[in-house]
DNA sequence: GCGAGGTTGTGAAATAATGCACAATACTGA
DNA sequence: TCAGTATTGTGCATTATTTCACAACCTCGC
């Protein structure tokens, strides 16, 4: 283990694919498990298992394994998701309104606490148990609501200005569904997610 | 150029990036690029823009750069992007309708032919213009609409059931929305989306 | 026609990520 | 107690990816 060295972005996306099977085997009432487990469960090499873990220190009993609930709780604690993570949502759309009833989000501690759009006919508005909020209002809404992490699923047109406003608002990072490159202060990280991106990798592997 | 050796996944995926950005500059009337103009647009450095072009063939002109209309026409072509590609829909949901109702898909060539779901209730509705369909006669509709593409987007619980129903359907490549790993033969090529996943790495990010 | 300035395509170097292999450790059963 | 089997953590070899650096090429203006 050695905290110096940064942790490689593929072994942080890892850990998250870790923690969802460790919370589905908790589930299912499994105590213990190996590396080799891991590799069955989730196609992830062991040997690749054992070496993220050692970024963060030694979790598991040579010639034991490792304990669910425990490695569980410290991969959370890793990641932050030990305890509820407020979420901010901008873009009151069918894509944002999917996004708050996925029944994902809240079982892995993200709550989204506050939904704002641009249009006045959506403002006021219900979104499940959520008033939409004026996003000019965004800033004044998160002093209370002190979150740091945004999704955005407004239309690309609207993309950088919004995204000011969060970084204005105290935001630190942001998951971008809006197809288009966003620019950010070095301090905020942003996350693109690209369906049309991830469909033209399959499409190029149609026969071939 | 080198058409024996396989393609890298990560050139694969920037080739959408580029192919978006191309897309854009052409509706701006752009007419040609270098790949220094590639790298402020995009964020990816110049010379891998090159390299990456390189696995496919030779495609600017040493000291004048690269006729846009051209490059994006290419880019498609070796993706499949250019023509419509049919795409099936499984799981008529929140989720699925958003992704129904997303003008991307539509302006990139991805066409959703066919929506399917396993709840009696929402076969024979309407989703936008589409109807739902009966996913245990997912096979036989597809010897119709000849989809190879599927986006799924049941619960975890149906997710590997459906999986089956299509690869009998004769889909070869699935952009999966559930999260759970699924299990396909060798041909057949899964990308998983995981908007949990995302996000914990962003939050790991917090404060760190 | 030629030099200056710009740009590509690519071999080679540098960097990053993965996977092997093994010492160290733990349990089990005879 | 000890042999046999299981499993971790990690140094190192391997493989993959990115970036550098430069020859080859193109245009423009004088």
């Amino acid at each position: 283990m050695n905290r110096e060295i940064k942790v490689p972005m593929p072994t942080l996306e890892r850990l998250g694919t870790y923690w969802k099977y460790l919370n589905e085997l908790e589930d299912n009432y499994v105590e213990t498990l190996s590396s080799a487990n891991i590799e069955t469960g989730t196609g992830i090499n062991a040997a690749q298992f054992r070496k993220d873990l050692s970024y963060f220190g030694e979790f598991g009993r040579p010639g034991i394994g490792y304990n669910v609930h425990d490695l569980q709780k410290r991969i959370a604690h890793i990641l932050k998701v030990d305890k509820v993570q407020p979420v901010l949502l901008v873009g009151a759309g069918n894509l944002g309104s999917a996004l708050i009833g996925y029944p994902g989000l809240k079982r892995f501690h993200f709550h989204i606490v506050g939904a704002f759009d641009i249009d006045d006919k959506k403002i006021g508005s219900k979104l499940w148990d959520l008033d939409v909020m004026d996003v000019r209002r965004i800033k004044e809404a998160n002093e209370e609501l002190e979150a740091k992490i945004a999704i955005l699923t407004v239309p690309p047109s609207a993309a950088q200005s919004v995204t000011d406003r969060l970084v204005d608002a105290g935001i630190k990072v942001i998951l971008n569904f809006a197809p288009c490159a966003l620019h950010v202060p070095e301090s905020v990280l942003v996350r693109e997610v690209c369906f049309i991106q991830e469909l033209t990798v399959l499409s190029y592997h149609l026969s071939s």
